[in-house]
DNA sequence: TATTAAATAAGAATAATTCTCATTTGTCAA
DNA sequence: TTGACAAATGAGAATTATTCTTATTTAATA
C-alpha cells in the first residue's frame, strides 16, 4: 500500500518536471515511514545509512520543495527549535504532549468546520486552519501516576 | 489602563519574589505596547534606545521566565525561524496572513469548545488548544487586486 | 546603608538553517 | 545508447536564533 504512494510520487514529479532522484525518493520514503513528524536532522540521519554522502543542504532543500509542491507540510511547535515535517498533506490537526513532545495527528470532521462569519474573522480570506491541542499523552499520564 | 497592567505586573513579581528590574519592566512594557507578536530580537531593538547596554541574553531569559510564570505566551509559526511572544496569556486564537506573516489575535467563544470525546482525543488529557487560521489579510487582498 | 542572592552584560558556544559553487546526475532528443 | 544541458547534489562556509559562561551590578531587606 505504500508502494502506491511512491508510485504516485514519481508520477507527480514527472508531471511537474521534477527530476526523480534517489535522494528525493529516500526523503519522501523516510517521511512516509515515520509517524513521528521528524525534523530535517532526523531524516538526514535516517537516510545516511543508505546514502552516506547525502548532504543536509539536500535534505533541507528537498523538504522545502516538497512543501512548496503541497505534498508535505512543515509544522512547528513552541519550545522546539527545529521544524518538523508531516507527510500527511490532508487537513488534520495535532495532539501535542507537553511532557514528551510527542505529536499525533488527529482527524475529525467536527474540527474541520470554522463556525465563524467573515466579519468575525477580521475579513481575512481563510485558506485553512489547524487545531493544535496541548495535553498529556496516555503514556505520560501513566508515568506520572507511577 | 495600561498603567494597571504594569501595576499588576509589579505586584505579581513581588508575590513571586522576582526582582522588579528596569529590564523586566521594559520588556513587559514592550510586549504590552506591541500587537505584532514580536520576536526576542524585535524586543531587544525596541528597548535598546532606552537601555543601550541591554543584552540579548537578558531578553531571552526574561521572556522564558515570563512564560514559565504564565504571564506571556511563546508562539511559533512554520516558515518563521524566530519564536514570537504574546502578552495576551488568555485563551485566544491566531489569524496568520500567509503573505505578509502578520499575526492577529482572535477571540471567539465558538472556538473555545472542543467538541470531542476523550476517546476521539486518543485519551489525551487536554490542557488547552489553539486554532491557527491561515489566510490572507484585508491589506494583502487589496494589494493583490491592485 | 551593608549584605547577599538574584539578575545582568558581554561575548563565546551551540543549534538550525541557508548559501555558494564546483561536481554529478536525470532527462530528453538524436 | 549516447551526448548535451539543465537540474540537483555535496561539502563546507556563512548566517540566524538561541543558550551558556562568568565576572560585575543591582534589588531587596535587615
Amino acid at each position: 500500500m505504500e508502494k502506491n504512494r511512491i508510485e504516485e510520487f514519481i508520477q507527480f514529479c514527472r508531471r511537474r518536471h521534477l527530476n526523480v532522484t534517489h535522494q528525493r525518493l529516500a526523503i519522501y520514503q523516510a517521511l512516509l515511514n515515520s509517524t513521528e513528524h521528524p525534523t530535517a536532522e532526523d531524516i538526514f540521519r535516517t537516510i545516511q545509512s543508505d546514502y552516506p554522502t547525502i548532504s543536509r543542504a539536500t535534505v533541507y532543500k528537498t523538504l522545502e520543495l516538497f512543501e512548496r509542491e503541497g505534498i508535505i507540510r512543515k509544522v512547528s511547535f513552541p519550545h522546539e527549535t527545529a521544524a518538523r515535517y508531516d507527510a500527511n498533506p490532508q487537513r488534520h490537526h495535532h495532539l501535542f504532549c507537553v511532557q514528551c513532545h510527542r505529536v499525533e495527528d488527529l482527524s475529525h470532521p467536527q474540527l474541520d468546520v470554522l463556525p465563524l462569519s467573515k466579519k468575525a474573522l477580521n475579513n481575512y480570506q481563510v485558506i485553512d486552519h489547524i487545531v493544535h491541542i496541548n495535553g498529556i499523552c496516555p503514556a505520560c499520564q501513566r508515568k506520572k501516576r507511577a
